[in-house]
Order: structure tokens, then sequence, then C-alpha cells
DNA sequence: TGTTCTCCAGTAATCGATTTCTGTAGAGTG
DNA sequence: CACTCTACAGAAATCGATTACTGGAGAACA
């Protein structure tokens, strides 16, 4: 590994000069930058990340904070990061919070010290989750999917989730269920919250009231969509119709009608948010 | 932020004497290392990482290059691998490679540079991938799930393809299914061309006939497995069954079997590697 | 008492870059 | 011709840690 050190000696000038030179920072006798640039490409340098981070408090990596890594969703986005950020010569450091507010402050504490250049992060609770040490830090945040009820001056790119779940909801009355329960998300996650208001505002503008008994939240997970089926299909009169508020609880909500013997579709209908590509394989779709 | 000059100046001592009281390198008399703790935790001192890492030559960061970000069996290693990192105090830096060779290149050059402690990596390509430039910088390796022939002597921690493979042509000849086609992975990634051996192996043990023109390789995608199912179906004679390599690719398989209104499990029989949440919705499961 | 050894803490070098400071050569001006 | 200004390159400081080297104090021993 060639360092700035060798390419000043092989072009006999100091390491200031090179330094001017491949970062274009101020002028440079022309003989000498050339001098320069080849004793570079001979020697294939490549300025140590570390050393430059160290002088310019600022590195050239950013990271991903992402509440499940698990979910397609998320990996769906990071994909379109790495894109980008490696068209322009950065590195995104993907960090799973598993919804853990600890460990996403553990992230956030590493991504300060290690002066992360900019974080995009989808937070583990909305009421909690907490960016004031990185916005001091002067760490560019972006939030996706989620909002941050302590950070909301911050930027954000989010899902229409209430007009989505207001749609699916919709969708279910029009076709003449009355009756409709729903699965959602963990209370204290701003998706979850916003698609349960979507939902309850369909209700209300079609004229069906909203009963507490028949929404019922967990994790998002297939898991956590099974159990709060379970405990939907205990309430009578039994909903004719699901509003799942995730596809990944869609798998366990579906197993849980197969395990009490209900026709999906027929004898209890069900919609779901989000798009994964087993959705088609299933019937109906 | 703190550094180990402000907690040397408010413990009156040298920075090597805080140095050697925090890691634990050197004896320190009793007093003055309590000094030095007790400033440190006032100040809620954490040793600068990218510091460390030029002098140590060492940073503190593992790298998983993984070869689909979007494949479910690699998130869950994922969640493993920092589940174990994280109670090191280690952060895990996760590449997409995006089975791109030139990308996996790029992310090595960056981990060497940075001066990562460790990489954990599932290959691109069985062929080509080459980590000669971890080894020569000292950088342990690890292959998950995919061998590199370049790099024979690394260790690796990988799925029992042939055996599993094996077994899943078994179980479509034990139910009575006689010509039996393959979709299978690219030719130069190692879990593919092993899947093909044991499927192949089990064909031969069991007295069939090998028939390349009912194998047909694609990417391990749902469009691969769409796009490889409908050249087999336009193989004379169809095959009456499939063994599918992966159960990304097997979503692709069944769109296109019922694209050509073929009933999955009775006029064409199919068992998939991998296991994905939805495979207890399709039917037969 | 003088010499050697051990213990331990401070000084300074080091990792690899960037950037401020300093100095010199040549051009421009009165 | 003397002075000022500009351009540009090298010297040195800096980022925040670790660690080799240095040196002083006290113990051990002859």
């Amino acid at each position: 590994m060639a360092t700035i050190r060798d390419v000043a000696d092989a072009a006999k000038v100091s390491t200031a000069t090179v330094s001017r030179v491949l970062s274009g920072v101020a002028d440079v006798e022309e003989g000498m930058a050339r001098r320069v640039r080849e004793a570079a490409d001979d020697l294939s340098y490549r300025p140590n990340p570390l050393g430059r981070a160290l002088r310019k408090q600022q590195s050239e990596i950013f990271a991903f904070l992402v509440s499940d890594i698990e979910n397609p969703f998320f990996t769906a986005v990071v994909r379109g990061m790495e894109d980008v950020a490696l068209a322009h010569g950065k590195s995104v450091w993907l960090c799973n919070t598993n919804e853990d507010l600890q460990r996403e402050q553990a992230y956030i504490r590493t991504a300060v010290e290690n002066q992360i250049s900019g974080v995009v992060v989808a937070t583990a609770s909305a009421a909690k989750s907490d960016f004031a040490s990185l916005l001091d830090a002067k760490i560019p945040v972006v939030l996706i999917d989620r909002v941050a009820d302590l950070n909301p001056e911050a930027d954000s790119v989010l899902v229409q989730n209430e007009e989505g779940a207001f749609l699916a909801a919709t969708h279910l009355v029009s076709r003449g269920y009355r009756r409709i329960g729903c699965v959602a998300g963990p209370r204290d996650v701003s998706t979850a919250q916003q698609r349960v208001s979507g939902y309850r505002s369909a209700l209300d503008s079609l004229g069906l009231s909203y009963d507490d008994a028949i929404v019922h939240r967990d994790e998002y997970t297939r898991v956590g969509g099974r159990m709060a089926a379970n405990r939907l299909l205990s309430v009578a009169p039994r909903p004719d119709a699901i509003f799942v508020a995730s596809a990944r609880m869609a798998i366990g909500v579906i197993e849980a009608l197969r395990a009490n013997n209900l026709a999906v579709g027929a004898e209890v209908a069900l919609v779901t948010f989000d798009d994964e590509p087993w959705t088609s394989l299933v019937t109906p779709s």
C-alpha cells in the first residue's frame, strides 16, 4: 500500500504538493503536477481513508440504520442507496437495529464517533428515537419510511400510509363487507399509527363504526400477524374481512385463518399493505 | 466529544498513562489509575476509532460482502453476525455486491484501505472471485454459503447443497415422477453447481438418465426462475416434475406453470431448495 | 556508600493524510 | 534601483490515538 510519502518521494516533491495536486485545491506548476499524477498512477496510490477522515473530521461513509433487515421493503431501499453511493465513490454501512431502541442508540454513537458523513434511518420508535446527537455533530439525517416525534424538523421520505390504508379499507367495503377488522403494527411505530388512522377514516367516511375490539396490534412479523389474527378471530361477532397493515404479518394472518378452517377470500376477505413477491402465488392473489 | 487529551488534563497525567490505564496494557499506580478512570467516566470519554485504527493499523469493524441483500437467506445470516459482533463491541459493515464481480472487488479494496479486521463473504463467482489482496493484508476471510476456487484454503461455512438436492430429487422419484427437470442457479456460483450435481447423482443412483435439455440455469431471482421455467416447459416431452434450486426462483417457476395452465403439484410436481416464509401459503405447501 | 536493577510515568515519535504558516523567486510599480 | 505584491512549494502543525524510548526514584546488593 503506497502512502502519500511514497508518491512525494517518487515525484520529488513534498507531501503537501501531492495532496494539493490530487485534490485540486490549489494551483501547482504543471510539470510538477504531471510528475505527481504519474507517480500516483505508477504506485496505484489511493489515499488512506482513515488518515484523511482523522484530519478532515469527516469520513466518506454513509450509514443506513434499518429497523429490520429481513423486511423486503428495506432491502429494496438498501439496493437503491448503494447504487447511488457507489456512483459517488462512497460506501454504505448498513446497521440492523432490530426494532431495538438501545441498539439504535449504540449505532448512532458509533456513527458519530466514526464521523460518518450522513445517516439514513428507519426509526425503531416514533416516540422515543432521538437523533439530537447526530444533529449536534452536524451529521445530516434523513428519515425513511417512519417519522420521529422528537425530531420533527428532520428531512424524511415517506410512504402514503394513511392514503393507502384508506384505499384498502374502502375496497373491502365496496365489495360488500361490513365488519372489517384490522391487524396492525406496533403502537409506537409511525407507519402503524398512520395505517390504522387511514383504516379508521375510511370506516368513518363510509358510515361504519370503528370498533377497537377488532383492531389488534403486534410486531411487524409473521408471528406477530398470526398472534394478532388469533386474537381478532376470537372476537364475536367475527369480522368478515381484515385489513392487514404489512405483508409480513399477512403471512401469519393467512396461516391463522387456515388453522381456523376459514377460507381466505370467501369466508374472510383480506387486503394487505406492501407488495412482496409471493403475493402473486396465493389464491386469491 | 472528549479526547484522550481532555481526560489526561482532568486526571493530571499524560495521554500515555490514560491509554495504558484504559487498555490495561501496563501497570499504573492505583491512585493514578483511579483518577484516570473517574475522569474518563465524568467526560464519558470513548476513544476515537479513527485515531486508534490509524495508529494500530486495524479497525474494529467487520465487513460482510453479500451477493444479494434481497435474499432472505443472507438477511438471516446478517442478523446472526450482528448479534455476535455487537456483543463483542464491534460493528458489521454490510456490503451488497449484487452478484457483480467488479463491485465485489471495489468493496474488497475498500475493506483493505479501511483496515477492516475481518471479512465474511458470499462470493459473486466461484471461479473468478479472488481474496488474495485481503489475505496479503493479513485480513481473515471466511466464506459463507459459496466457495471460491481461487482460494481453496479459505475457511468456509457451507450448506449441504449436494445432499439436499439429492434428497429433493429422490423425493420426486419416490412419488412416481420419472421425467424430472431442474431449474438451477448461475453456472459460476458454487451452490448452483453442487445442487445440480446432487440432482444428477440422485437420478444416476435411481437408474434415470440425466438429460441436459431439461436442466436450465438462470439468475437466483424470481425473474430468473420464470425464464428458466419457460425454457424448460417448451422442451418435448415435457417434464412431469421440477427440482428448483432456490426458493426465490420457485416463485417465478410457479408463475410460469400457472401462466401455462399447469396445475402445480398435479400436472407438474415441484420441490424447491431453501425455506422462505411464504412456502406455507401455497398449495401444496 | 556506590552500583545496578526494577518500576513506572512522561516525552516524543508514529500512523497517513490535510492545511496553515513561511519563505523564495519573479513580476510589477514608483 | 528599491520596494511591494503575487504565485507557489516546502516545512511544520494537526487530527486522536498508541507505543518506543528516556529518565528518575527507590530497592537490592556488594
